[in-house]
RNA sequence: GCGCCCAUAGCUCAGUUGGAUAGAGCGUCGGACUACGAAUCCGAAGGCCGCAGGUUCGAAUCCUGCUGGGCGCGCCA
C-alpha cells in the first residue's frame, strides 16, 4: 500500500516540477519523505511530510507547497479518495475503500505466506542463540534469550534470509573441567567415600547421574586415579549428558538448531584457533606480558587489551570467540547475529575489534541484547540463590504454563528492556493474560467460520462486489490491519524485535473483540443479507490467516477451540 | 572512577527509527449476555514523557550536562 503510495507522490512531485509549480530538487524530496500510517485514524490512512522538507528548497511556506502538491495530484486508478493539508503541512491521504477491499485478496492468494516478503533477498545469515555453557539445564534467563533468537529468526526467514540457527557449545573452558570434578566427586561419594564439595562445584541431581552412569560403565577404576586419568572422559560424558538436557528443555519449548559448533572440537581439536593466534601473532597484533599474551583490542576502541592466552598456556574465552567468528563468516553469511544476555554487552568491543583485525566490515557482525528475567508468583518475586541450588528451571517453568505462555510471555516486552514473568498470571485462563486473549480471538473467528460452514455457506473467498457492499468502519478498519502485516513483519525483521508483533495481535484480536461485541445484534457476521454475510466471512478469514500467521511467526499455537474445561485440567 | 542499557498513567510497558491532541494492558469505578464463544465488550478517572539546556518548521525520540536505577570493567565464561 505504501508502495502505491509513494508512486503517485512522485509522480506528483515530477508534474509539479514539470509545470513549474516548485522548483526541481533532483526528485530527492520523494526519497528523503517518509509516508507514515498516522496515529490517529482521524488523520487518514498515510500522511507524508513531503511538502515541509520541500519547503526550505523551494522557498515557499510548506502549506503553500503542500497546495501545489494537492493540486496537481497525479493517481489515474482513483486510488486515493481524498487528500487535506493538516498542521503544519503534512498531507494526508485517504485511500478509496476499494484499494482495501482490493488488497484482501491477496491474504487469500498467499494464504500462510500472507506477511512474508522477501526483502532479504535470499541473503545467508547466522543466528547465533542460547548458547549456554553446557554445565547444567536452562534456566529462566536461558529460555527469553532462546525464544527471542528463535523468533528473531523466524522474522528473519519471513523476510527472505536463508536463516542458520547455531548454538556455540563452550566446551572446552574451566567451567566444564568444574564440571567434570564436581562429577567426580559424586562418583567417589557412590563408592561410600565422604566427600566435601567445594564452593563452585555444580550441585544438580544431574551430576550425580552422570557419576551413576560412569560408575555403571567403569566401576571403580577411576576411584584414585589422578585427574590426567579421569578428566577427558568425564568431562566428554558430563558434557554430552547436560546437551541432552538442553536439548529436551529447548524441545519443549519447540526449538531446533541447525548447526552445534563445540569449541572444543571445531576450534581446538581442528587448530583454528590456534592459527588465528599465530595469524594475530604474525600481524603484530598481540604482544606476550607478564607470561600471558594479551590482544590489541585498543586499537579499536576497546578500553583496555585482552588477554586470549593464560599464563597457564590455556586460551580464553575471547581467544575462543574470536577463531569462532572467523569460523562462521568463512562459511560464508552475508552477516551474523549473536543475541546475547545483556550481562555480556562489556564483551561487544572486543568482539567488534577482532571481527575488524580479521578483515570483516564489523558492521556484519550484529547483536541483540536480552535483558533479566524477574520471575514473579502472582505479583510476588521469586527467591533464587545459586548456592542454595533454587534457581528455577525452564522446564519447570515451561510444564507449569505451557509452551505457548512461555513463549508468548518471553516475547511480551523489547529485548533490552527487564521482563518480569509472573508464572500465576501466565496460567491463569483469563483477560489479565495475554497469551489467552489472543488465542481465545483466533478460536473465535474459527468458531464463527465453523458456524458458517455447519450452516452449508460456501467457503469464503474474495469477492469485491461482495465486499463493496461493507460499510462499518470497524469493517475497513479490520482490513487496514490485516494489510499492515508484511510491512509489520519487515520492519520488526529490520529492527529485531519481534515484540512488535505481539502488540499487533493484542491490538487486533482487540478491534476484532470490539467489532464482534458493537455489531452482535444487529450487524452480525452471518445475518440475513446473503452478499453481507460472504463478504464478512471473507474478511473474518483474513483476520484468522493474519493473525494464525503471526503467531505462527512467534512459534505459538493458533488454536481453532479453547474447551474450557479442557483448558482448566491442564492448568 | 570509566563504559553500556534504562527512566513515559497507581503498576507493567508500547510509541511505526524526528511528526500532528503521547497510547495499550492490568488495577480502580460504572455499565452490557434467552451467546455467529461474556475466556468478551463499552464508558470514566488517571501524564511536567526523571531534571536543565541545545539542535529545527517540529523532540518522549537526536546532542550536552545533571539526578536516580540495572549491568559490566578477571590470566571467569
Amino acid at each position: 500500500m505504501k508502495a502505491l503510495l509513494a508512486r503517485i507522490l512522485e509522480a506528483t512531485l515530477a508534474r509539479a516540477e514539470r509545470e513549474g509549480a516548485l522548483p526541481a530538487w533532483g526528485g530527492r524530496p520523494a526519497a528523503l519523505a517518509t509516508i507514515d500510517v498516522p496515529r490517529s485514524e482521524a488523520h487518514g490512512d498515510f500522511a507524508t511530510n513531503l511538502a515541509l522538507l520541500y519547503a526550505k528548497p523551494a522557498g515557499l511556506p510548506p502549506r503553500e507547497v503542500a497546495v501545489r502538491l494537492k493540486d496537481r495530484l497525479v493517481d489515474p486508478e482513483g486510488a486515493i479518495a481524498s487528500v487535506e493539508i493538516a498542521g503544519p503541512g503534512f498531507l494526508n491521504f485517504r485511500l478509496a475503500p476499494e484499494v482495501w477491499w482490493r488488497g484482501l485478496a491477496e491474504v487469500a492468494a498467499r494464504g500462510a505466506a500472507f506477511g512474508r516478503t522477501d526483502l532479504g533477498g535470499g541473503a545467508r545469515v547466522d543466528v547465533e542463540f542460547v548458547s549456554a555453557n553446557p554445565t547444567g539445564p536452562m534456566h529462566v534467563g536461558h529460555g527469553r534469550g532462546a525464544v527471542t533468537g528463535d523468533a528473531i529468526a523466524a522474522l528473519l526467514s519471513a523476510t527472505g534470509h536463508e536463516v542458520t540457527r547455531e548454538y556455540y557449545v563452550n566446551d572446552a573452558g574451566a567451567q566444564v573441567k568444574i564440571l567434570a570434578r564436581s562429577v567426580h566427586l559424586r562418583y567417589r561419594e557412590l563408592f561410600g567415600e565422604a566427600v566435601v564439595f567445594p564452593e563452585e562445584s555444580y550441585p544438580g541431581a544431574y551430576v550425580a547421574d552422570v557419576a551413576k552412569r560412569l560408575r555403571d560403565a567403569h566401576g571403580d577404576r577411576f576411584l584414585g586415579a589422578p585427574e590426567e586419568a579421569w578428566l577427558p572422559l568425564f568431562s566428554e560424558t558430563a558434557v554430552e549428558h547436560v546437551l541432552s538436557l538442553i536439548r529436551e528443555d529447548l524441545d519443549g519449548l519447540g526449538i531446533r538448531f541447525d548447526v552445534w559448533t563445540s569449541e572444543r572440537k571445531a576450534l581446538r581439536d581442528s587448530g583454528e584457533l590456534a592459527e588465528v593466534l599465530g595469524d594475530f601473532r604474525r600481524r603484530g597484533l598481540v604482544y606476550d606480558q607478564d607470561g600471558a599474551v594479551f590482544y590489541r583490542s585498543t586499537r579499536h576502541g576497546d578500553d583496555k587489551d585482552r588477554p586470549v592466552v593464560k599464563s597457564s598456556g590455556e586460551p580464553t574465552y575471547l581467544a575462543g570467540d574470536i577463531a569462532y567468528h572467523r569460523d562462521k563468516f568463512r562459511r560464508g553469511f552475508a552477516w551474523c547475529l549473536d543475541v546475547w544476555g545483556a550481562d555480556h554487552h562489556g564483551d561487544i568491543p572486543r568482539v567488534k575489534a577482532a571481527v575488524a583485525d580479521l578483515g570483516i566490515d564489523p558492521a556484519r557482525l550484529r547483536f541483540t541484547l536480552v535483558q533479566m528475567v524477574n520471575l514473579l508468583r502472582d505479583g510476588k518475586p521469586v527467591k533464587m540463590s545459586k548456592r542454595a541450588g533454587t534457581v528455577v528451571s525452564l522446564r519447570e517453568i515451561v510444564s507449569e504454563v505451557g509452551r505457548d505462555a512461555t513463549r508468548f510471555f518471553f516475547l511480551l516486552r523489547r529485548g533490552d528492556a527487564q521482563l518480569d514473568f509472573d508464572v500465576g498470571l501466565a496460567k491463569r485462563q483469563s483477560d489479565e493474560n495475554p497469551v489467552f486473549y489472543v488465542q481465545y480471538g483466533h478460536a473465535r473467528l474459527c468458531s464463527i467460520l465453523r458456524r458458517a460452514r455447519e450452516a452449508g455457506l460456501p467457503p469464503p473467498a474474495h469477492d469485491l462486489a461482495a465486499l463493496r457492499a461493507l460499510d462499518l468502519p470497524e469493517e475497513l478498519s479490520l482490513a487496514r490491519r490485516v494489510l499492515a502485516l508484511p510491512e509489520l513483519v519487515a520492519g520488526a525483521a529490520t529492527a529485531l524485535e519481534p515484540h512488535r508483533l505481539v502488540f499487533w495481535l493484542q491490538e487486533t484480536v482487540a478491534a476484532f473483540h470490539g467489532y464482534y461485541t458493537k455489531h452482535r445484534t444487529t450487524e452480525k457476521v452471518i445475518g440475513p443479507d446473503p452478499v453481507k454475510t460472504r463478504a464478512r466471512l471473507f474478511l473474518c478469514d483474513c483476520l484468522r490467516q493474519a493473525v494464525a500467521n503471526t503467531l505462527g511467526l512467534l512459534g505459538v499455537a493458533a488454536p481453532e477451540r479453547m474447551d474450557r474445561a479442557a483448558a482448566e485440567e491442564v492448568g
